[in-house]
Formats: C-alpha cells, structure tokens, sequence
DNA sequence: TGCAGTCGCTAAACCGTTCTAGTGCCTGCG
DNA sequence: CGCAGGCACTAGAACGGTTTAGCGACTGCA
C-alpha cells in the first residue's frame, strides 16, 4: 500500500473520512477523545497531507511566487539579488511557506507565467522585483486579483501591498556628505534607466547640486554590470576636470570603479572618493575599504515576505511599508577634498 | 464563473469530459476535427490545466525541490551558490520546471521536508547540495525513491544520480602550478571541514606535497566566512617561515586574504602568492586580480538541472555526471618565487 | 411534556483532471 | 452473412482531501 490517506486512518479508528478531517485540522466536530485517538493513528501510520490535494479544495498552496526577468547569468553576479532572497526565505520560512522561483527570458513571459501560476493555484501570492517605468505588469497583478507585494517606489500601484526603501532620502544624505567634505564635482555611475529606483536617485542628486550648490553633477546610465561601470569609470577618471567623487549604484561597480582607479593610478581616497549605494561583504574586503550605504537588503527581503505573508491573510487591505533610509558607513574609500 | 474547466469545454463543444481531456493532451482517441474544435474552444475560453488537479492524478508537480540547511544569511553572501541557483534555473527553464526553494536550519529539519515535499507530490525531484561524510540525507532520499541529483563527490550514492567535480584533479593542478613556480611552503585556507569537497582538496594536496617533494604545506578549516579566512590568512602570514603560496577555498576568503596581506604589507604576488578556488567576478575586479580556478558554476548548475531531468524521466537509470576539470585562470596574484 | 438547540458524528457532494471500461458504428475478411 | 477488430467517443470511477447537509441522541427551558 502506498501512503495513508485520511480514508485509511477512518478505517482503523472507524470513524468518517470527514470525522478524521475534523480532528487532523484542529475544529470542533469530533470530542476531544475521538480527536485524540485520530492523532494518534494519523501519527502512527505516518500521515501526511497531499498538498494536490488540499488544493483541489481551494486551501492554500503555502507557497509564493518570485518571477524574475534578467538573463539568470546575472542573478549570481548580484550581491543585492543573492541577499534579498536569503532575507525573503528567512521571512518565509517563519511561515513555513516555500519560495517557488523561477527565472524568464523578458517580461511577457514573466506575466505568462503569473497568469499560468495564479490559475493553477501553485502559489498564494507573488512577489515583484525590478519596477520600472509604467510597469504593465501591476496592472496584471491587479487583475489578477492575487495577493502581490511590489518592492520599489512609494505606491499606489493599484491594490498591491508594497515596501519600498527611501532611495531619495538616502541619495540626499550622500550629497550631503560629500558636500560637506568639500567635494562639488560629484559624479553618479547609475543604474539601469529604465527602472523606477534610477530615476529617484538621479533625480534626488540633481536637486542636491541646486539646494548644496555644487559646480556639477553628472549621473551615467550602465546595466550594473563590472564592466560598464568600469568603463564609466575610466571614461571620467580621463576627463580635463575630473569628479573628486564618484557614487555608485552597486557595490560591484563600486569595486570595478576602484579597480580602474587603482590601474589609472589616482589613488583613493585622497584624489577621488568612492561611496557604493550598497554594502555587502565586497565594501569590507577589498581595498581601501568602501564607504557604502548600507541598506540591509537581508531585512528588506525579510519584510517583504512578512508583508506578503499579511498581504495573504488578509487580501483585502494591501499594505505600504517604509522601510529605514539606510545610513551611511563611512570607510576608508572617502575623504575630505584635498 | 470562475476559471474555466474541461467539463465547461465539454459541455460548450458537446462533448465529453474525456474527449477533451485527449484533445488538450493530444492523445489518440478523438478525431482531428474534434480536437480542431476542442482546442479552439479552450483558447477561446482561456482555459489552463489546474495543476493541483493533475498532481492529484499522479501527474508531475513540474517543480524541483532544493533544501539548503544553512543560515539564510550565507547564501547571499558566497558567489558559488548564487551562481549555482542561476545554472540550476537556466536548466529547469528548458523544462519548464519551477524551483521550489527553502532554507531550514538544519539537516534534520531538511530531511523532514524531503519527507514531505515528497508525500504530498510537491516536487518531482530533489537536488542535493553540500555533500558531508557520512550524509544522513543520501539514505533518506534513496529510501523515499523519489528521483534526486547529488552534487558532490564520484558516487555511488545509493540509487541516486550525481554530478559532479574533479576537486582532486583540480587541486592538483593547482600544486603543479605553484611547484613549477619555485614554491615549496604552501598554505591551504579550506572550507568547512565536514564537506566531502573539503577532505577531497586537503588529501589531494598533502598527496602533491609527497609527489613533488615540497617542503611543507597545511591546511587551515574554516567555515568559509570572510572573517574566518581573514583570521587564517593573519596567522599563517605572522609565521616565522611564512608560506609563499595560499590557496583559498573560496574566492570570498581569497579576497578577504588578499586584504589581509595588504594591511600587513605583504606584497602580492613578490612575498605571497594567493590563488582563489573559484572563480567570480570578485577575482576580476580586486586590484592585483587573483589567478583562480574557473570552475563554471552556472554551467555545472545547468547540468545538475538537466541530470534530474533526465533522471525523472527515467528513475530506473540513475545517471553519474563527470563535469569537466576546473582549468586554472591565472591572473595577477602569482608568480615565481623571489 | 414539547420543542428548540447543541453535540458528535456520518454520508455524500465537490474540486478538476486522468484513466479505464465500456458502447455503438463502421470496415474488412473469410 | 457473420464476426473480429478498430475507431471515436461516453460514462463514470478514481485521486485525497474539504465541506455541507443531515441525523439521532441528549440537554435545557418553558
């Protein structure tokens, strides 16, 4: 015989599937004694539930769905992805939920699948990484009708549940420190431009050089990738006037940044600074060690999973969750302009 | 109405629920005009299996299992097995398999959700990570006669199919290298030393050691963190006769070495030699870059992938995977002996 | 005493699919 | 003509749970 089913476990104690159903899933129906007596031959004869099964009925599937766009080379590349699903599994796994996760070739076949999982009832609820501009696939969620959470920009996006961290306000603390050391040729190796998180960060350093005065700013669109923010960096570093500081969008361009400096022999920090808008294990071992913004991107991919575990339990009011500005920690890649 | 069922199909095209069932899964049993008519319908009515609905059947779950008992928090930091995660999901997308991922404490708690995972045909396979001596979990998996890869060592494993590495070949490459250079002291900074890969590399080098008469070489367990590799790299170089060649088990520890080496003044590569195990993009963009051990991480997740693959669709013929031996990258960190 | 309400349980429907055992019809062959 | 066999399809039973309607026995209250 194959696994025990509940009409197995009714046989033996010789009581009604739905009686065994009652007593496995902790309602009234059956008496305390009864109850007892099915836990115990359940336990005996090592019963599980099927998980199909339970779906078929409409329960939950205790899983969410991660959906990610990008060329799944990449993802090992990212210091940031590798953390924030370390921190989505840890808030997970306090639900016992798994994380179902699957990597696409673009977009539309990200929706696809949304369509496809949600139908199927595989998972309970997705959650959405990399918003860009004018997203579409909110608006899919949204109809969808299934519990998402969005993790990016201050909403609304529709009755999505987001958490979003305060990149402005943490562009404008890095402005504010560079400013103060004296620097007012700041230069900014950004993102991908078609993504949400760009846009605020190049837009809030902008409006630090107005409020701060700075003689110039300058933000250079890249993939994230090593090798453009490399040649950003060389590309500015070979200017007549060259930036006395540089910030950069990821921590791996940050260290690629300080490896063209130390090739092109203009040491850090004392002719140009480097701050990485992100920090991971990376800032600390190389260097001169990195000045960074530490975002904790393990929390942040914790409190993404609570919300969309609350987002579950209750899908009727979708939350929006401001996670801490990050703070910076200074290190040795910064210094007063000389 | 909710989602669309074959029965809705069937009542529309004035069929049964069987016809319907054959035309969708293009079976035999109905004519191509029927099925012409069935599967026009379903389009139209955008219908999609529920696959709750065929697990229940005993059809796949179309998902791979892969339990890592570590803290959550590692994952994100060591490259290896973000890499892998990328290779692993580039394989199961040729499959349209999902991955259905989850970090557990420890390995009790992992070989209870293979238990369950299994029983309630959650996952079609498992992939088996971080090999140990003597690994309780091989048993398990073998008894519960569910399809599984292991990643590790030459096998057998029971019943199970494996891929896996030439650590042996690849460390003895490493000490050819560094002999042929003029090095006689050689330092190893290994990882956790209740890995098999572990063991693997120390006896390989303690067997170069006696092949090519070299002077002295140890090896130093850590857990591979970056502050344990640190710790190691200090004591080793305080030494009197310090060793002229370390090689790292990981390339995190290798570049948290390499700082080491440098807060002390120790000149890489003229007093030291420092030689990574793995290979990222970290071993590209530290300044002297490392030489390092290119083992192709993604390539070998994709083939794991794709042994589970093969390995479901055949369960009766287990598969053992030889992956190509790592070649040496070698880069700035080495050179000869002074 | 009569009636409503609760308790503890049973029987059966239900979820959406697959699979098996027919069933009627047609064809080909001896 | 009689019959085997294939084709196209139907009906209905699984699969393993959850859920609902209902039923008899008991209790409480008027």
């Amino acid at each position: 015989m194959g696994r025990p089913t509940i009409a197995d476990i009714a046989r033996r104690v010789g009581v009604s599937k739905g009686a065994v159903s009652f007593a496995l899933n902790g309602r009234p129906g059956v008496s305390e004694e009864t109850r007892a007596r099915i836990l115990r031959v359940a336990e005996e004869m090592n019963w599980r539930p099927h998980s199909a099964a339970r779906a078929l009925g409409g329960a939950r599937a205790e899983a969410a769905g991660l959906v990610i766009a990008r060329p799944a080379r990449t993802i090992g590349v990212e210091p940031f992805f590798a953390h924030l699903l370390s921190g989505l599994q840890a808030g997970l796994s306090a639900g016992a939920v798994a994380l179902h996760l699957l990597v696409v070739e673009d977009t539309a076949a990200e929706i696809e699948i949304y369509r496809r999982w949600a139908s199927e009832g595989r998972v309970d609820g997705f959650i959405l990484v990399d918003l860009q501009v004018r997203d579409p696939r909110v608006e899919v969620l949204d109809g969808l009708g299934v519990p998402a959470v969005v993790l990016g920009g201050p909403g609304p996006h529709g009755s999505l549940s987001c958490v979003w961290a305060d990149d402005r306000g943490a562009m404008l603390s890095i402005a504010d420190y560079l400013a103060a050391l004296g620097h007012t040729r700041i230069a900014h190796v950004a993102g991908l431009p078609a993504f949400r998180h760009t846009q605020r960060r190049i837009r809030a350093l902008r409006d630090s050089a107005r409020r701060l005065g700075l003689e110039e700013v300058v933000s250079v669109p890249t993939d994230f990738s090593d090798a453009q923010g490399a040649a950003a960096t060389r590309t500015l570093l070979s200017r007549g006037r060259r930036p006395t500081a540089i910030i950069y969008d990821s921590d791996v361009m940050a260290v690629a940044g300080l490896g063209v400096a130390a090739e092109m022999r203009v040491p850090v920090p004392e002719e140009v600074s480097i701050v990485a808008f992100d920090d991971s294990v990376l800032a600390r071992i190389v260097h001169p060690t990195l000045t960074a913004l530490s975002r904790d991107t393990f929390a942040l991919g914790r409190q993404v999973a609570q919300t969309l575990l609350e987002t579950i339990a209750d899908p009727a009011a979708p939350l929006n969750v401001k996670t801490p500005t990050p703070r910076l920690t200074v290190r040795e890649s910064t210094s007063a302009r000389s």
